[in-house]
RNA sequence: GGGCAGGUACCCAAGUGGACAACGGGGGCAGACUGUAAAUCUGCUGCCAACGGCUUCCAAGGUUCGAAUCCUUGCCUGCCCA
């Protein structure tokens, strides 16, 4: 195999890495496995626990894709062990026990997302369950004898809530260690992780050194930063898009986010040339951002979905085709069927869109309700219905609804 | 096993017998301004049949006219000693 090919490659597995230890390890095993025609072996691990895959982990699973395109074994692990046992972090709540029937449900979910990146074929998918089910108790002390608490106590999160007085319970120690022997199990090349997982990488390295094999390189993406442009996208902070929202959910999401975050999107997400983004109107730019990525998970016409709908509510502030919520109500709704009236509290209530009727009058007493077009801060208003009107509400910035009567039966 | 400290709303954190639905900060939501950006300013942020009522301060009991505050037990967490 020639040079130019081991360049090729070491260039585009490189692209938008934080850290790769070793890289020079790397070099040559990749230079060995060309020569002998044969694939590297790269795993990369997902908690089946959030089944929902958002941009967050495309990162990781755009990585894949470059190994996969240039020919070497991609291994999908879901660590459908690690996610029974349930994780333990939380004081209070005792976070839910999957059972194997869920396990099952997100795994279908998550192979129907990825395969909108990999290619089906050339995609293993593996449970971790597979070799740690029937570990017995002997075997999982002795792997536990592989690691030290104080090499434990190393990592970041472990040392921060250690030093701040934080719970840390010894199974959660034992994570790691799963993870680790998984590499063990699988005899890994490469493992794949955000920046976060560094620690549990490492161990991997480790605990495939003791089990007398070649430790894995491992490579580390940048995490990506949530809606709100601080945390990390994860749905336990409510700053996701989701591969599944719809098309108008994430046109709208990519659209809300900040300039800078957008330049971090199209960093870690597009493969587009940086600067000449930056030279373009920002908004502009943000618009192509949102296109390009809609069009990859929702094709080129759920980008003009996404796009005209966006366009509707925001830019030229009209209400849109697909409203958010539709109250239809019946002659029963009402007191006097004769003369159908609601209050709005109620009716905002009933969209679903507003979570209880205190909420509903804050909003009505901040000027965030319009009917018609209409603003509407009397939080004792009562709407009367006329039969055949399409009342159309709009509460806050982004939330639209229709009211209407049932049709008479015709 | 013993000693000590602690558990308050989404998070952090005040409050240690009545004026507490509970200071303050963060976050969130809304309004103004905008490019649904950032920054800034303002307001809101338990629920309801609402000048009032109801349910909240780890849980269950108890003391009291009255408890987030005091007592008992339990559960949970951290630190120190063994």
């Amino acid at each position: 195999m020639t040079s130019s090919e081991l360049t090729r490659q070491l260039n585009l597995i490189l692209r938008g890495t934080v850290e790769v230890i070793q890289q020079e390890e790397l070099k040559t095993r990749l230079s060995s496995c060309l020569k002998e025609d044969r694939p590297l072996r790269v795993k990369a691990g997902f908690d089946p626990t959030a089944p929902d895959l958002h941009l967050g982990h495309t990162v990781l699973i755009q990585k894949m894709r470059h190994f996969q395109e240039l020919g070497h074994e991609v291994i999908f692990l879901i660590g459908d062990f690690t996610g029974m046992i349930g994780d333990p972090s939380g004081v209070s709540e005792t976070r839910g026990v999957l059972t194997k029937e869920q396990v099952q449900a997100n795994a279908k979910t998550y192979e129907r997302q990825i395969f909108k990146t990999l290619d089906p074929q050339k995609t293993r998918i593996e449970f971790n369950s597979r070799w740690m089910q029937d570990m017995r108790a002997e075997q999982v002390v002795q792997l536990c004898s592989h690691y030290s608490v104080a090499r434990m106590l190393e990592r970041d999160d472990f040392a921060k809530r250690y030093r701040e007085q934080k719970p840390i319970s010894i199974h959660e120690f034992l994570y790691p260690l799963v993870q680790g022997y998984d590499s063990v199990a699988l005899k890994a090349d490469v493992e794949l992780g955000g920046t976060d997982q560094k620690f549990n990488l490492l161990v991997g390295r480790d605990l495939q050194r003791d089990y007398g094999q070649l430790p894995q390189i491992v490579i580390t993406m940048p995490l990506l930063e949530g809606t709100d442009g601080v945390r990390k996208m994860s749905k336990s902070f409510g700053n996701v898009i989701a591969l599944e929202d719809s098309p108008e959910e994430m046109f709208g999401k990519l659209m809300s986010i900040s300039d800078d975050l957008m330049i971090r999107y199209y960093e870690l997400l597009t493969s587009e040339d940086l600067k000449a983004v930056r030279k373009n109107h920002p908004m502009e730019a943000k618009l192509a951002l949102a296109e390009q990525l809609v069009a990859r998970y929702h094709g080129s016409d759920g980008a003009k979905q996404g796009k005209g709908d966006f366009e509707q509510r925001f830019r030229t502030r009209e209400f849109p085709d697909q409203p958010d919520a539709e109250v239809v109500l019946s002659p029963a709704d009402f007191s006097n069927p004769e003369e159908p009236a609601m209050g709005l509290v109620e009716i905002m209530v009933r969209t679903g869109l507003v979570p209880s009727k205190a909420e509903a009058r804050r909003l009505i007493a901040q000027g965030a309700v319009a009917i018609d077009k209409t603003r509407q801060q009397d939080i004792n208003f009562i709407l009367r219905l006329e039969p055949g009107h399409h009342y159309r509400m709009k509460i806050g910035k982004r939330k639209y609804a229709v009211v209407r009567l049932q049709n008479a039966v015709g």
